[in-house]
DNA sequence: CCGAAAATAT
DNA sequence: CATATTTTCG
């Protein structure tokens, strides 16, 4: 029978109650199969496929704590902000972690989790393992973008993101390095070079930088050059490239709010797990985190990569997310803006806006309020509140919507119709006094209320691939009709804000 | 700015 | 290939 992860996952969650592994908490466990062989070498990780540790009886760490390492670690940028290299530094990671500075939970982790892979593990192809190489060097960007976002007194200075900054000057091919392929049919030429400078450049110019993190990029150089010539390489490369654009993306999608050590855990967990397809939607797990790996997860789809799937099978159940400009206004005009630096940088394409069911459910209601004859994208938008969401986004949806609905109308109301009026809108049902040039949908979408609502829904709330029934489990809020998912919510509406206009 | 249709991305 | 989202155009 086929290896269930939603079981595996649930019996790893099932092992411990400490805080520390609660995913809640932050810290989403990534199963060895998840974990390429080259980053555990690199981190310095026993083998996970040969030896599988024993599972330490209880974390010594306090759930904070770790989290703050791991982020840390994931982080040059936070780790500059945490003087590393300090000696309170060295000391805290000497005493607390045994396993090249990771902070001990994540260890558990990776070794409970091995024991239930390991089999699979073993069998991976050359090729799943390339893809996962590939998959591991996005999650780490996105795991770097999301732990930098919350980096404490640096979040200010992200939205021109360390890394990346120094990617694009490193890379001086002025040519597209850090274009995001933008063919699907060019992709390979391009991108097969594009990745070579980023890792060079990351590896060389990014100040402060662990050496675990040396160790990793100098893995993968390795790696790469390894794979330099093969064809395995295109796909290495193509996924290489979107690693570029995600790191820069998560950047700007830095939110002053989430500040905190604990955040900046969730985050980089729930993102590097999106972006390895494990969108395991976590209770509790930052928002952020879930928005951010929504978003990645839409650049890690290689054809080859084996997580691609999941990725686009859990991004619906993800939070909303969207690609916020930041709060201040000085710095929010430099995200779709091309950056002038020196032509070196290109403009970054805003992300693809996923509709979740609960952003959907937040247009909706506000299109309730709003009257039929209000309910336009401007008055939609701003009802709605939601950062970084364009007029362009809402009348893309709401275009959709409408015909959603009257497609709906006409099909199964042919007749007898109003008999459903019912209000569960208030404030214009019968102002049609707009007898003018109005649209013929009005009449059509104001009655059917209930009947229509329940189909458009679901239309909206399909998941758009098929494939992998997997696990689904721990995640329980995809459904559509429950109600909670407001803590995301509340963590969606932020600040006003603007996009540029 | 709106809405429809064309173009793309997934 | 079908959809979802983005862009373009009137």
């Amino acid at each position: 029978m086929a290896y269930d992860t939603a079981q595996a996952l649930q019996g790893f969650y099932g092992i411990k109650d400490d805080a520390s592994f609660d995913p809640a908490a932050g810290l989403v466990p990534l199963t060895s199969a998840l974990i390429p062989p080259l980053v555990a070498q690199a981190f310095g990780l026993p083998t996970l496929g040969g030896v599988a540790p024993p599972p330490p009886p209880q974390p010594l760490l306090q759930p904070q704590y770790s989290q703050s390492l791991y982020g840390s670690l994931m982080n040059p940028a936070l780790m500059g902000a945490f003087g590393y290299g300090g000696p309170h530094y060295a000391t805290a990671i000497q005493q607390h972690s045994q396993l090249g500075g990771l902070p001990l939970s994540y260890i558990q982790a990776l070794a409970a989790a091995s024991q239930q892979q390991q089999q699979q593990q073993q069998q991976q192809s050359a090729a799943a393992l390339l893809a996962q190489t590939a998959g591991a060097f996005h999650a780490h960007s996105a795991a770097l973008a999301a732990a930098a976002r919350a980096a404490p007194s640096t979040s200010s200075a992200l939205s021109q993101p360390v890394a990346s900054a120094s990617l694009t000057e490193a890379s001086s091919g002025r040519g597209a390095p850090l274009e995001p392929a933008t063919t699907s049919t060019t992709t390979n030429s391009s991108a097969l070079k594009a990745p070579q400078p980023s890792l060079s450049a990351s590896a060389g110019s990014v100040p402060p930088q662990h050496p675990l993190m040396h160790s990793l990029y100098a893995a993968i150089a390795q790696q790469q050059a390894s794979y330099g010539a093969s064809s395995a390489a295109t796909s290495y490369a193509a996924a290489l490239g979107p690693y570029a654009a995600s790191q820069l993306h998560s950047a700007y999608y830095a939110r002053p709010s989430d500040t905190t050590p604990a955040a900046a855990a969730a985050a980089a967990a729930a993102a590097a797990a999106g972006a390895y397809g494990y969108q395991h939607q976590v209770p509790g797990a930052g928002p952020y985190g879930a928005a951010a790996a929504a978003f990645h997860a839409g650049y890690g789809g290689s054809s080859l990569d084996p997580y691609a799937a999941l990725a686009a099978a859990y991004r619906p159940a993800a939070a909303p997310s969207f690609p916020a400009p930041s709060a201040k206004p000085q710095q929010s005009g430099s995200f779709c803006d091309e950056d002038l630096d020196d032509g070196t940088t290109r403009a970054i394409k805003r992300p693809r806006l996923v509709w979740t069911p609960q952003l959907h459910k937040k247009f909706e209601s506000a299109v309730q309020k709003l009257g039929v004859d209000k309910a336009v994208p401007k008055n939609i938008m701003q009802e709605m509140n939601i950062d970084g969401l364009t007029r362009e986004n809402v009348a893309s949806h709401l275009q959709k919507y409408r015909m959603l609905r009257r497609k709906d109308a006409t099909s199964s109301e042919g007749r007898d119709s109003d008999t459903q009026t019912v209000g569960s809108k208030r404030s214009e049902p019968d102002s049609a006094r707009q007898a003018g040039p109005v649209a013929p949908a009005a009449t059509a979408t104001t009655a059917t209320t209930t009947a229509t609502a329940t189909t458009v829904a679901t239309a909206f709330n399909a998941a758009p691939t098929k494939g992998t029934a997997v696990n689904r489990s721990g995640a329980g809020n995809g459904g559509s009709g429950s109600g909670a998912a407001t803590g995301t919510l509340a963590g969606l509406c932020g600040t006003p804000v603007a996009a540029k206009s």
